[in-house]
DNA sequence: CCAAAAGTGTTTTTCGTACACCCATGT
DNA sequence: ACATGGGTGTACGAAAAACACTTTTGG
């Protein structure tokens, strides 16, 4: 079956850039390609757009192919379309930046990799990613925006290592508190951690709203 | 002539949001509606991407179509895709934002409109032009942004009338200027205003770089 | 009782905002 | 000489950054 038109389309896809933070190291989400064009080469999960399908659906389907994602947050960055990103035919890609817990899919589309070694990418990926990065750092001067890589439930000092990892810099403890209570709306669970040796922490969860 | 594809693909267009500033007034570039659908209604201009087009290309081909432009400002906005946003075909759009100065586009494609007044427009385009100018606030707190409002040799008061009137705000004008030069690195043009009654301001212009 | 992380206010510095007067030109 | 916008520095207040000690638990 094929699919005619009076002028020639161009192709959609989506491709997202999954992050996930482990303990201090910034991951993405990457998939080795089958097939050409890059065959063997690293790139980001990404699919054809759905004729009848809204995008951000696309972008978590391409994520989902095994396994369900619940309350992902899921950020458009930008479209893009230079005419010979993909070899094949005209592809326009609208690229999602997903922020994940640390916990999220463990195994399925692809392979965590550190941040700092995923270059050489296929297609423009590595161009995706880099402005990924940078939209990232943009959003996160308001903090709640990155707390969906926290776990459901965290201590303030979680949370503080957290975007010390993310923001490659330092807080003071008590600053940080200040601010982050202030700008993100946190509600105490009444339960504390347990097993280390030294007092225990309250857990904080963010509010539905 | 057809052209056929093994799986359905979308339609691909750009819609720009041109703005411009007269005087205190800021206007967005319209064109009016010769067919279906929404015949008679306002939109944005617009145009679909050429197989082998850049988006930035064609973004500039849509407000081109009349006379050339040069050095403007653009800035992608964001791909707008619900299924339903064209009752033709799927759609996908990838907006930008323009920015004029006050002398460009006197007559050609469109119609100025004063911001406020454009409501009630074909398509989703109401909702990208709202999207514009919360993109535009944000990016006016770097005033170097804004510059592209100002015609090319300007005092510091016109450019803080400029500014004014974006931000719908009144600043302080020694505050500002101190702001002004430290955040765009501006050129004295060694000229000075005529033909006011009144002392001649200082002439400026932005530093290509 | 010691080690290790949790918890909690005050001071200092920095940045943004408010404010007032004299100057140069054209009429 | 006067009316009009052009040009310039300082003083105050709010917000961010720096800073140290006491508390609770497990070993």
């Amino acid at each position: 079956m094929t699919f005619s038109y009076d002028y020639p389309h161009p192709a959609v896809t989506v491709d997202v850039v999954a992050l996930r933070l482990q303990e201090i190291d910034l991951q993405v989400l990457l998939t080795r390609r089958d097939h050409q064009p890059y065959a063997g080469k690293w790139a980001l999960p990404g699919s054809f757009v759905g004729i009848d399908e809204d995008l951000a659906i696309a972008a978590k389907r391409a994520l989902q192919q095994k396994g369900a994602l619940t309350g992902l947050s899921l950020t458009q960055i930008a479209a893009f379309g230079k005419p010979d990103r993909d070899p094949r035919e005209r592809v326009i890609s609208i690229a999602y930046l997903a922020i994940l817990p640390p916990s999220a899919i463990e195994e399925g589309i692809g392979t965590w990799v550190t941040l700092g070694r995923a270059c050489n990418l296929a297609f423009d990926h590595s161009i995706i990613l880099k402005r990924a990065r940078e939209v990232m750092l943009e959003k996160l001067d308001r903090l709640s925006w990155g707390l969906p890589f926290l776990p459901k439930e965290f201590t303030l000092l979680q949370a503080q290592s957290t975007f010390e990892a993310l923001l490659d810099r330092s807080f003071d403890k008590r600053n940080f508190q200040k601010k982050l209570f202030d700008s993100c709306d946190l509600e105490d669970t009444g339960y504390v951690t347990s097993g280390g040796s030294h007092r225990p922490a309250r857990l904080y969860r963010t509010v539905s709203a």
